[in-house]
DNA sequence: CTTGATGCAAATGGTTTGCATGTTT
DNA sequence: AAACATGCAAACCATTTGCATCAAG
């Protein structure tokens, strides 16, 4: 089920695949969600870390790429709270338990919602496909560790 | 467990319960989540409905307003995909299932996430309290319906 | 050579903030 | 009076867009 880490010309060929032209842009994009692995960038992080090696490439450029990449299915889109929208590859779908204590993040296999989808296919007729969830709570260390200074704090 | 639903002078006076100071603006802003009941509402379109009755009241204040019953747990924020993020009363808290096809939605009971909280707790010690969740998907109709035309597209 | 992609700069739009003033306590 | 809340306008910041240029097919 959980496709096996692609290469970078794996997902330059998916890409070509759907029709899309192969641009240093958007190779130097895919490279870095590579890189990333499970973490999630945002636009900007990412134009910076490219321009490392391509300085030209434009955050504008960026933007364009990452709508394109998700649109063709390549990549998934997650959003957290108030943050800029970040990205990763997909294939590794996942979601998220936030600890609103200290903002730590738990990712979860993607199948913890499979009860949720289950029930939602039963009493809707709703074929879910969640992609991205974040969900809200207190984790372990906050729960009995109580008050404590957060280390990811807005 | 579910709250009935309160008054208008119930929610006021936990407000002040809050330490909250009891002022025009923050009793419209109750008044018409109250009357939008289950609905979700923007910033601006709270706003603008208060603009009836309160023209003074600035958009800003209704900001600055959310923002306080909010961190006083009175209201509830859910943000959908890019759009602007919408506020309604909490103790109606529950969920939804959007469809990726038309865009329509499915009001959840909170209870669908009981197994996920139950796993979050079992294999995390992390203490769930999911305030919102949006599980994209297909709806019953789009399933079988296959192509047909959005009402809310982008 | 045709169309899609890019760079750049400028616009957008939701949300936030500084400050002086008005209100609640 | 003191602390807080508001109105207003200006600032912010992530994201988008128009357009002329460039590069991939």
């Amino acid at each position: 089920m959980a496709a096996a880490r692609p290469t970078l010309d794996d997902l330059f060929a998916e890409l070509r695949a759907r029709g899309l032209r192969a641009t240093t842009a958007r190779r130097a994009v895919l490279a870095e969600l590579l890189v990333a692995g499970d973490t999630h960038l945002t636009a900007d992080e990412l134009a910076r870390r490219i321009h490392a090696d391509h300085p030209a490439v434009h955050l504008s450029t960026v933007y364009r790429t990452l709508d394109a990449l998700a649109e063709a299915g390549l990549i998934a889109v997650a959003r957290f709270a108030d943050q800029p929208v970040t990205y990763h590859l997909a294939g590794d779908v996942h979601h998220h338990a936030v600890c609103t204590a200290c903002g730590a993040t738990i990712n979860l296999p993607a199948e913890v919602l499979a009860p949720v989808q289950r029930r939602l296919a039963r009493d809707h007729g709703f074929v879910a496909d969640p992609r991205h969830l974040t969900i809200t709570g207190t984790c372990a260390a906050c729960v009995d560790g109580a008050a404590r200074p957060s280390p990811s704090e807005r």
